[in-house]
DNA sequence: CAATATTATATTGCGCGCAATGTAATATTG
DNA sequence: CAATATTACATTGCGCGCAATATAATATTG
């Protein structure tokens, strides 16, 4: 017996949504062997990434960077700034603004972060050069439009 | 001048992790207009969804499923059964087990929801038809394999 | 220039998401 | 069959992730 249209695309199956989250944890999770034993969650990887190609940069930056708000930022960067990563300070000009700025700690962190992409890859996904770029390529167009 | 092999690695743009772990959440965001109206997640909608396949399955199953474990699942699992959407108990065969069932109301509940997919395309991505499909492949190889 | 609006960040509250640990029931093993 | 191991969930603790609200500083407007 066949299922009316709209309930056929209540099936997790015919979801483009469910694999991507699911995706998006399990990797996010085979970060963690790399991260933990320095201390990092994922997020705050990716804050120091940025971090280590702009060196100054305030919440509202980062956020649009990472499409994070404040809420999850806010408490993160005093978490790496109690361990020595970043200083938060207000701006001078604009008091609103507060600037993040990374230190000579943040800065060697980037050298014991230097293998981890090529761990990552390494594990070896059945993704071909080809699938990998496109998989990217759909990726960035969601992210940019919709 | 140019940045090391390693270093360049480091770079967010390099980064495949990155957009999934951004469109993941921009995603189930989007879901968010239609599930807070009904009081539900974007987690307890997939897990309404399996039920509406399933009607009862147990927690270790759902959590096979939806890749999700136990410390998620259970506190979810006792919001739905709070809202009445399932219930939970223990098997007689094997006491260790929890099975959660679905009630009426959970059934009603897939009516309210009917709208839901047909809604979230509706607002129109820049994936074609075949995009979409190319995407969810290469989502299904890096979540079942790696 | 005082009143109002806007902006930038901080705070609060709640629901994940997951590692680590606990607990009770069932399986296995000597 | 008693001791041990394993299994299936539950609990705890912590860090997001985000909506809603608060707060203080700056911009705008009449």
């Amino acid at each position: 017996m066949r299922m009316s249209q709209e309930y056929e695309q209540l099936l997790l199956k015919n979801q483009l949504c469910f694999p991507m989250y699911a995706c998006s944890r399990k990797i996010v999770g085979s970060y963690t062997p790399y991260l933990k034993p320095l201390g990092l969650t994922y997020t705050q990887y990716i804050v120091m990434m940025v971090m280590w190609e702009k060196e100054s940069v305030n919440v509202g930056q980062l956020g649009e960077i990472l499409y994070l708000d404040a809420g999850t930022l806010t408490p993160l960067l005093k978490r790496l700034e109690n361990a020595g990563y970043v200083t938060r300070q207000r701006s001078k000009e604009d008091e609103r603004i507060t600037i993040i700025s990374i230190t000579p700690e943040g800065e060697a962190l980037k050298e014991k972060c230097r293998d981890i992409p090529a761990k990552m890859t390494e594990g070896g996904t059945s993704l071909t050069e080809k699938d990998a770029r496109e998989l990217y390529r759909l990726l960035y167009l969601f992210l940019n439009d919709k």
